[in-house]
RNA sequence: AGCGGGGUAGAGCAGCCUGGUAGCUCGUCUGGCUCAUAACCAGGAGGUCGUUAGUUCAAAUCUAACCCCCGCUACCA
């Protein structure tokens, strides 16, 4: 089994079109592992406590859950257009949510690693929000915030115990207990942990914020939201059983790939081991970071108004398009520049020209050649492509374990561009007018269409509406397409559908 | 400032660990083909591999210094 997740946006802002991107890369490894044959947990969410939250709702006139209750179609209906397949959705105001934080703030508080403690710290009294501990900036000049909205708050907060875990998270990274993906993220976080870790503030004074979840056995405080939202992680996968005690599910004793983006790389690979580990719960195996989307090498942001909504760019050219180019042209962990001709560029070339157009040419020639029906038994006659599809698909296996999904789809791609080499050797369209060879053309078309079978049993994974596409006009079931039956000694007929595939087509508005 | 990543044809990247005629995709130019969504195939043009110095018969590749871009140390997909 394998279990997939996503970082749980905050609903208070539209979807980001770098959340899209995750989910995106997320789902393309549910499905990957899927049409491996294996059993996946896939689950996404959103978070909705805190400050920016219950004053927007103020601001609408809604109650706070009234408020996430109607930003919740944003969510969905970005998971709809870029058509994510996950099987859980936790939101944090669920109740089963609710249930888990309580239960693994317990589990940490038994093991003494939640305590009160007094602190003292600047808050800013205009943004409703904690700066810093005074300790740390005796001068709250760092803060570059109007001094006079700054306000030394005393108080009395629940702080989690992260410094006693200094050690055992660096071990765990550098034994890559927790692999991280790219390498070079694990080394920023194991700089941090030279310094030594700080001990976190987890609760919030009611008075200050009520849009939260209650610390268990105290009404004045309530939870801090990274303590909240990490907890999402148990709630889609794990149970409670009647003592409060946490009995992680199947999902989350397995293999548990988490999906962020960079910037909340800390509070995956610190904060929440570090969580996990007081709780006594296995961890994660794999953590990857993917980079940012960027507009003219920039952060996309609302005050320079260069956002990209993902839905409307999902509706440009269709889901499959924009999972295209954020899987195949968008390096796994790098950052990316967001160039609307590229993107264009991208579709034309890989989509339309290659993909597309290789599977019109071979439908149309099979219908017009064969007549549709292709009866061949693949044996030796298919060795040659048989051997190169073995070696490009090991190369496409390898570069996913390595959670390179765009040089993995690169591998796919050059076996499209072979495909198109050969029909181009063959010239099928010659042979065709000599009666004689018409059986050889039928065996050449029998072998791209099997090829194409096994190609789409793989890209399913970024354009799973494509794939279905293909195996209806071709009349192939994917899920048995394999090198093996490429080349083997059985009679396979192929029945074409009644239309030819038109995957991608050129002209979009 | 410290640490990390990067600087290779117009654009995006690989090659660097394990030195030996500079490679891929897009774009561009020319030719071929006609089954196909004016798609496909072949070939050409285009680079002093950030700078300087060093090691070597030989450096994009190793060493040193320097310059530039980005990231992390504070919320962020």
């Amino acid at each position: 089994m394998k279990t997939i997740t996503t970082s749980i946006p905050y609903t208070n802002a539209k979807p980001h079109i770098g959340f899209a991107m995750e989910v995106v890369q997320a789902d393309f490894f549910a499905r990957y592992y899927r049409a491996h044959g294996e059993e996946v947990h896939f689950q996404t969410g959103t978070d909705e406590h805190g400050r920016k939250i219950e004053r927007s709702a103020q601001k609408n006139n809604m109650s706070a859950q009234d408020y996430v209750d109607s930003l919740q179609q944003n969510f969905q209906g970005l998971l709809k257009s870029v058509n994510i397949s996950h099987n859980r959705f936790v939101r944090t105001t669920d109740a089963d949510h609710h249930a888990m934080a309580q239960a693994l703030w317990r589990a940490c508080a038994a093991n003494g690693d939640i305590v009160q403690r007094h602190s003292q710290a600047w808050y800013d009294v205009v943004e409703e929000e904690y700066l810093g501990s005074v300790e740390e900036h005796p001068d709250p000049a760092v803060f570059g915030v109007d001094a006079a909205n700054i306000e030394r708050v005393d108080e009395i907060n629940y702080v989690f115990l992260q410094s006693k875990y200094t050690d055992r998270l660096r071990d765990l990274l550098e034994n890559d207990q927790i692999k991280v993906w790219p390498k070079h993220r694990r080394n920023e976080m194991l700089q941090l942990l030279e310094k030594g870790l700080p001990d976190v503030a987890v609760s919030r004074e009611r008075s200050k914020l009520s849009w939260g979840i209650p610390v268990p056995g105290d009404e004045n405080h309530v939870m801090y939201v990274w303590y909240d939202a990490l907890t999402n992680y148990l709630t889609g996968t794990s149970t409670i059983d009647d003592q409060g005690i946490i009995v992680p599910g199947n999902a989350w004793s397995t293999e548990v790939l988490h999906c962020i983006g960079k910037g909340v790389s800390r509070f995956h690979l610190l904060l929440w081991p570090a969580m996990l580990l007081s709780a006594d719960i296995s961890l994660p195996k794999e953590v990857l970071i993917h980079g940012y989307i960027t507009v003219g090498g920039t952060k996309m942001s609302k005050s320079l108004g260069n956002v990209i909504d993902p839905v409307e760019a999902a509706a440009e050219r269709g889901s499959d398009a924009l999972r295209w180019y954020m899987l195949k042209e968008i390096p796994t962990f790098d950052d990316c520049d967001w160039l609307p001709e590229h993107v264009a560029a991208v579709y034309a070339s890989d989509l339309v020209n290659e993909l597309g157009n290789l599977a019109t040419r071979v439908w149309s020639m099979a219908q017009r050649y064969s007549g549709g029906v292709l009866s061949v038994v693949p044996g030796s006659g298919h060795t040659m492509t048989g051997e190169i599809l073995i070696t490009e698909l090991a190369a496409f296996h390898e570069k996913i374990e390595q959670r390179k999904i765009h040089e993995g789809i690169q591998a796919l791609q050059g076996m499209v561009r072979y495909a198109n080499r050969r029909i181009e050797d063959m010239q099928p369209w010659k042979l065709a007018k000599d009666s004689e060879q018409l059986g050889e053309v039928t065996a050449f078309l029998h072998e791209m269409i099997l090829l194409q079978g096994v190609l789409w049993r793989w890209l399913a994974a970024a354009l799973p509406d494509s794939a279905a596409t293909v195996a209806t006009a071709f009349g192939v079931e994917l899920s048995t397409m394999t090198p093996e039956v490429f080349m083997g000694e059985e009679l396979i007929t192929i029945q074409l559908g009644t239309d030819s595939p038109m995957l991608f087509p050129r002209d979009v508005h």
